[in-house]
DNA sequence: CATTTTAAGTCAGCCTTGTTGACATTCCAA
DNA sequence: TTGGAATGTCAACAAGGCTGACTTAAAATG
């Protein structure tokens, strides 16, 4: 598909509504093949896919408070809470009183929460993987790319945040 | 496959468990950015997500029988069926009875589901031509590589049924 | 010091959207 | 004529969102 050497002249044939719906309808789809692998692990626990959000999120930024973690799911506490609360309760998740600030709780994954973590997010790269090995590197930029642009401003600055230094 | 220059000798940084970890984060936060906007006009009305997805794709594949639906969202008849029943009863779709055979219903938007459709695909859209006007027809030509590889062999031939002819 | 604000947690109730299971109807096809 | 497929419907349930109201503790601020 255009190749676009010419951004003024060229027909701009990826920016066509048939193009835009087409790019739409992979996105759906391409998502449940994101969640699949992980979903079926979880079915077997009792565990969904907003315990793996929250899993994912405290492996990624240890240490964070239940008030950042929210920011980054876009839920309310009492939707996180829920969540974090069995999460906790069967010994994933620690909860931590801040040294500073002793109101704050910062979450941290146990070892068990380590190893379920680990298990969930495999199954997930293992697909990724496959995808960006047949996509080639070039894609994987262009997907990431096109996935950042797409983004809510206040959540790319999240994203980077999550990144900074590692990415 | 492998666009690289080097396909044996490179790194192969974008394949580290970081990098795709980086990745899925991507798709996460896009997501949410995909689906906000057509969320923000449904809520107003009395419809969510699963409305603006059959309403989706029965304008895209007009005259679907509801079994062609179902494989197609993923979801169970009675999920789907509650959804489709508010939007024949609101006018919005029209179930028309097979003519060879008459256990098949064929649905159809009305001009007010067209209407509708258009408003809530237009929201859409407009966020991810912005996207992909930022990223460049290089980076989506990537975007799309890698989301289709990232879809289930069965949902990769419905993504390429719906765009048959049209893509 | 008194007051206000912030962080977290909790309770109750509601909605959407997914699920199973059971069952009826209609109609094609063997 | 009978079996099976496509559809529709009813009931019940679960996950995971939401709002609103309220408490506790601690920090920040006047």
């Amino acid at each position: 598909m255009s190749e676009g050497r010419s951004p003024q002249g060229e027909t701009l044939l990826f920016l066509t509504d048939e193009q835009l719906r087409q790019g739409a309808e992979a996105m759906f789809f391409a998502y449940r093949g994101f969640t699949a692998d992980p979903d079926r692990i979880l079915d077997g626990l009792s565990y969904g896919r907003a315990h793996h959000r929250a899993l994912h999120f405290i492996h990624t930024a240890p240490g964070t408070t239940v008030n950042n973690l929210l920011t980054i799911l876009g839920v309310t506490k009492q939707s996180l809470n829920r969540v974090l609360r069995t999460l906790i309760e069967d010994g994933l998740v620690q909860s931590q009183v801040g040294r500073t600030d002793k109101r704050e709780r910062h979450l941290y994954l146990t070892e068990a929460g380590e190893t379920l973590e680990r298990e969930l997010s495999d199954a997930q790269r293992s697909r990724m993987r496959a995808a960006f090995r047949d996509a080639g590197p070039e894609a994987v930029a262009g997907f990431r790319r096109v996935l950042e642009a797409m983004m809510d401003p206040e959540l790319r600055r999240q994203y980077h945040k999550l990144r900074g230094g590692r990415g």
